[in-house]
DNA sequence: CAAGATTGAAGTATCAATCTTT
DNA sequence: AAAGATTGATACTTCAATCTTG
C-alpha cells in the first residue's frame, strides 16, 4: 500500500523545479546587469548593510547566510581585491576579523537592493493575488518544518533572513 | 504612486527564499548518501535513461537540462572517468557524439531515481494539500510566464522537463 | 585543546578560443 | 561560414589541513 506518484504530481514538480531554476537564474542576471555583481556578492554586501554597524566578524557572516567559512573567507577576499569590503583587525578578540564596507561597497550595495526589490516585485509580488501569496507562505513553512525536524539543526530560516 | 513592498511580502520572499535553498540542499544530500552522485550527476543521468534508446547527442543533452555545451562536455568527461557514461561516434554526422549510459550508469540510475522519488514525496507531496498543490502549480506558471514572455526564448519548461 | 579564521588543493562552472565537419 | 563539440583559462565551491589566539 504505497502513495503512489500522479501525473499531475510530476508535473507539478517539473512546473515548480523549472520555475524555481528561472526565478534564479533571471534574478542573477539582472543583478549582474545593473549592478555589476554576483548573488554571492549580493549575499554579502546586504549582511554587511543589514547590519547598523555596517560591519560583522567573518564569522558572523557565515552564521547569517549560511554558508562555511572557508567559503566566506575566500569570498571575501576577492571583494576586497575588487574594492567592495576590507578586512580591519578585531581588538576584542585577536583571533577574528571585522569585515566592513567600503564606500563604494556601500555605493553598490545601495543599487544592487534597489535592482533586487524591483525584480522581486515584478516577477513575484505583482503576479500573485493575496491568497496565493498566502498558500505560498503556508506551503513554504510546511516544506520547512518537514525537512527541518527539531533533532538536527542545518541552517535556520532566521540565519539567512539578511539575504533578502 | 509606486507599489509598496509589504511587511508581509518581505517575510514571505524570505520563508520562499530559505525553503527553496533548503529543499535544493536537502535533495542533493540525499542523493550523494543513498546513490554517491551529484544534482550534476542525476540530471544526465535522467536525461540518457529518459530516452528510449538510453542514449543522447551531447547537444541534446545541452539542450535538455538547459546547460552550455561546454558544462555537459566538461561533466561527460568527469562521468566516462567515473565509468557513468561513454562516448560513441556518430556515424550520421561525424562532428556529433553519442552519449550512453554504461551498465553502471544504468545500475546508478535505478536506485538515484528511486531516492529522488521518496524524497520528494517525503519533503513536498505529502507534506501539500490538494488545494495547496493547485494553487502552487498555477504560482509557478505565473512566474514562468512573468519571466520567460514570448519576446525572449530562454529555457524553455519542456527543454528542462526530463530532469525531474 | 577549542575557537576564529586562512590557506591550498581538488572539483565544478563559465567564458572565449579552437578544432573538425557540414 | 555555421554547426557540433572540445579545450584551456579563470572564477567559484568544498574539503581538509594549518595557523594563531583564547
Amino acid at each position: 500500500m504505497e502513495a503512489e506518484t500522479t501525473d499531475a504530481e510530476r508535473d507539478l514538480w517539473r512546473t515548480f523545479y523549472v520555475m524555481r531554476r528561472q526565478l534564479e537564474l533571471t534574478l542573477e542576471r539582472r543583478l549582474h546587469a545593473d549592478a555589476g555583481i554576483s548573488g554571492a556578492d549580493y549575499e554579502i554586501l546586504i549582511a554587511l548593510f543589514s547590519d547598523s554597524s555596517r560591519r560583522l566578524r567573518a564569522g558572523q557572516i557565515g552564521d547569517i547566510i549560511g554558508w562555511e567559512k572557508s567559503r566566506v573567507s575566500h569570498q571575501i577576499s576577492r571583494m576586497e581585491q575588487r574594492g567592495l569590503v576590507k578586512r580591519e583587525e578585531c581588538g576584542d578578540d585577536a583571533r577574528g576579523v571585522w569585515v566592513g564596507l567600503t564606500p563604494e561597497g556601500s555605493r553598490v550595495v545601495l543599487g544592487a537592493a534597489r535592482d533586487r526589490r524591483d525584480a522581486v516585485r515584478q516577477y513575484f509580488f505583482d503576479v500573485l493575488s493575496d491568497e496565493e501569496k498566502e498558500v505560498l507562505g503556508t506551503i513554504s513553512r510546511k516544506v520547512l518544518d518537514t525537512i527541518n525536524p527539531p533533532i538536527c539543526n542545518e541552517v535556520s530560516a532566521d540565519e539567512v533572513s539578511a539575504a533578502v
